[in-house]
DNA sequence: TCCTTGACGGAGA
DNA sequence: ATCTCCGCCAAGG
């Protein structure tokens, strides 16, 4: 575990993430032993492998909101797959004290 | 190598 | 609630 690079760590705690709940960037990269590294969570998460099936949608800012541009494809396929998931999301934003992801819990 | 680029976050205004 | 500024630093070019 503490061998694998910065970007496999990342990748790891976001396939953690369960279905109907969302986790931060800076919660991520905190889980990841990364601390303060939340924009490069972003930043690998950008550059996933083709054909990948991380659930990438699953991560959001700290304000609770998606980061891409309103009305950008990016932005609806977010809303779309965490809609699916149970996640309501509502003008680009959902609410963490509902949805975040508390990792010490079940 | 060096330089630029961010799917961020938080503090202050 | 919103906005700007700026620290953070691995990857890419």
């Amino acid at each position: 575990m503490s061998d694998l690079s910065p970007r496999e760590r990342i990748w790891q705690v976001v396939n953690m993430i369960p279905a109907g709940r969302v986790a931060t960037y800076g919660q991520v990269a905190d889980l990841a032993g990364l601390p303060r590294r939340a924009r490069f969570v972003g930043q690998v998460l950008a550059r996933l492998p083709p054909g990948s099936r991380l659930p990438w949608f699953r991560v959001v800012s700290a304000s609770g909101r998606i980061s891409f541009p309103a009305g950008s494809p990016s932005h609806a396929r977010q809303t779309a797959r965490l809609q699916s998931d149970g996640v309501a999301v509502t003008g680009g934003r959902i609410d963490l004290e509902t949805f975040r992801w508390d990792p010490s819990s079940r």
